[in-house]
DNA sequence: GACGAAAGTGACGGCGCTGTCCCTATTTGC
DNA sequence: GCAAATAGGGACAGCGCCGTCACTTTCGTC
């Protein structure tokens, strides 16, 4: 079960838990009114909870613990994390005493990370994720792209200048577990679209 | 532009963006830094910012707006909006004043809603959308259902008692643009998804 | 008993993304 | 100059999702 409020992220969080457990079913609610009505209903094997849901003042501490706490104590059955806009390792502190498995910072949360949460907690017992203050590069999307397109994209702009094509290739090709001519391919053909639409930035 | 601490929210925000305005180049930044090199580096027409980022305290007021006059005033061209966690009716008043065009809660932010709310700025010249307390039913997601039919059986679990399924399909053919019968075998299929699974919930 | 609503099954063409294979110019570096 | 790297193009099969069409069976109700 995932209970967070935004929908934008709720819809993230199923994407990223359907990609790390194969063929589950997952429920969501955006209040803790809808969360306990699920709870009702289901046994659930994974709770993910933000604590910063509306009704409650997301800056005080304490209402933040009482809608945790309130959802651990009805499921002793599951597993919970507690994923978070506003970390603090501290509440993570807190929150560990009453039986949460992981705290990660929605900040450090990125695509694919789930996997390795979960298996984090299935060896150590527990799994915590505070903010990486990794001072991201930017990013660029082209709608005309593919996802795969779009990849090659981003990996081939971020190449240094003294690194040859044909190596970003065969990293590629090792990374993503294809050929390293069809990432070359790829990359072709994601250039040929960018051109094609105008939207070819001055980083090629 | 895109900038949003979050990753996932952040891919969130690009995939709405691009649904809403075909063909378009997003840039995306995780940090103001990050995004004042895009700002120099290039001219955007459309900037979302969310002002909770790392480095600032989101509870004070006076970060909140510094971080939006910042990138505001270095991009007197583009249309801003806020989009925010933490939303309140005061900053709107203020970050308005400064030339942002929309004011938009997270909370209330669902899939598809980016096209209206940049129909209403080109209307109206702006878009104030705070949170909902709709209290939203619960959802579920199966990760074996296609998007269609996870969609199907979406509408049909909340179809009350005395309406009958024809009924959805109908209003779902209308919806969908698609066969009334068509609506019809997607149900009848991700049914059938679902028995073999054995996920299938009581509310069939 | 007849009729319609609902359930269950099978099949098809179209489309986009993926991953592969092949062929040809042009440029770059040794 | 020659070889390697780069740029550009065309074609193909596999797969999943989408939308459509057709057929059978069961159940409830009138």
């Amino acid at each position: 079960m995932i209970v967070e409020d935004q929908h934008l992220m709720r819809l993230a969080l199923v994407h990223e838990l359907q990609a790390a457990i194969p063929a589950c079913v997952v429920h969501a609610a955006a209040t803790i009114a809808t969360a306990l009505e699920l709870i009702e209903a289901n046994q659930f094997a994974l709770i993910l909870i933000d604590p910063g849901l509306p009704g409650y003042d997301p800056r005080s501490e304490m209402d933040r613990l009482k809608t945790i706490s309130t959802v651990v104590e009805r499921t002793p059955a599951a597993i919970h994390i507690v994923i978070t806009g506003a970390e603090s390792a501290q509440e993570w502190e807190e929150v560990r005493t009453i039986g949460v498995a992981g705290y990660i910072a929605k900040n450090s949360l990125k695509p694919g990370t789930m996997t390795a949460i979960l298996q984090s907690i299935a060896d150590h017992g527990c799994c915590v994720g505070l903010m990486h203050e990794t001072s991201m590069s930017p990013e660029v999307y082209h709608a005309v792209l593919s996802p795969r397109e779009q990849e090659l994209v981003q990996w081939m702009m971020q190449r240094p200048a003294n690194i040859s094509r044909k190596a970003i290739y065969d990293q590629l090709g090792e990374h993503l577990n294809i050929d390293a001519a069809s990432a070359e391919r790829y990359y072709k053909r994601a250039r040929a679209k960018l051109l094609k639409f105008g939207q070819l930035p001055e980083s090629l």
